[in-house]
DNA sequence: TTGACTTTGACTTTAACTGACTTTAGCCTT
DNA sequence: AAGGCTAAAGTCAGTTAAAGTCAAAGTCAA
């Protein structure tokens, strides 16, 4: 198993049994999951994004912290949908996408149906026919339009 | 006989075995069954297809993997999209999707979301941005995608 | 002998991981 | 206060470990 997957899974672990919140110290999280510090930024950097829904702060210095907070979305689910698609540009990437839709449907805004076909039409595999440099803009197209049809 | 068999068979047993479900790394089976990395994407894609009823996905870099996932039609709705998805060719106008997912609704096997859905996923409106000699079988590549999660 | 299917390997892309170096905050000493 | 020390966290570019792509060459049956 990666390392990556091993420092994520605690941390949501931390997640889960607190109210939503995990305040960490990088250093000594690192040495005891077995670490370099360094990696503790990037799994944070690609899994707790702000896309991901989660809030990051930290602190330096002496008695530094880093405090990950996982975002509720309360709103309703029309609003939620709006909000997607208008900060998702004119481009989107698989990963990106996929990440959004994990979102979305782990927090019940879309159904695991709807998540499988909009993961589907927006996959790479789907889009191989289309010219590399145009796929991601098409797969925002795409994106965009199917999830427009849940409001 | 062929590499090729020897490959695909090997999945098979996987996914008998398992439930379904088969996670292999590619260049660690290459290597075991004594053949080229790239032989396994070539197994993969001419005789794993979503056509031939399985899912495949795939990731990257350190610790990837490629997992393969043989759909089951368990209900009769399954088997009616199934043909469906036989019966569409490389190429499908906005007009025959329409015709056949207004069908597909009509008779309940699938429902006036999921059918907005993939009608919006595969309308001109969103491919306007292939090129229009592509169009047609990018949208038979989606059509076909998405209606096989339904299976 | 031709055309579809197979095999191969060189090259590309992506994700994970690492460590040297930088920045920041608190504390202590004067 | 100011300056320096120390204990954090941040950055980033480079390395490694995968999988993906593609076109050229090989095989084989009709």
């Amino acid at each position: 198993m990666r390392i990556s997957d091993v420092v994520a899974e605690y941390i949501r672990r931390m997640l889960d049994e607190s109210d939503g919140t995990a305040e960490i110290q990088r250093n000594e999280l690192a040495n005891s999951l077995g670490c370099v510090p360094s990696q503790i930024n990037y799994v944070i950097s690609s899994r707790f994004t702000q896309e991901q829904g989660y809030v990051v702060e930290s602190r330096r210095g002496g008695g530094g912290y880093i405090r990950i907070t996982r975002i509720r979305l309360t709103t309703d689910k029309g609003s939620v949908i709006m909000h997607i698609v208008n900060s998702v540009g004119e481009s989107l990437d698989e990963l990106s996408a996929n990440i959004i839709l994990e979102n979305l449907c782990s927090n019940g805004v879309i159904s695991q149906e709807v998540t499988k076909l909009i993961t589907a039409g927006v996959s790479e595999r789907v889009l191989t026919q289309v010219p590399k440099v145009l796929r991601n803009e098409v797969r925002a197209t795409i994106f965009k339009n199917m999830l427009l049809t849940l409001t």
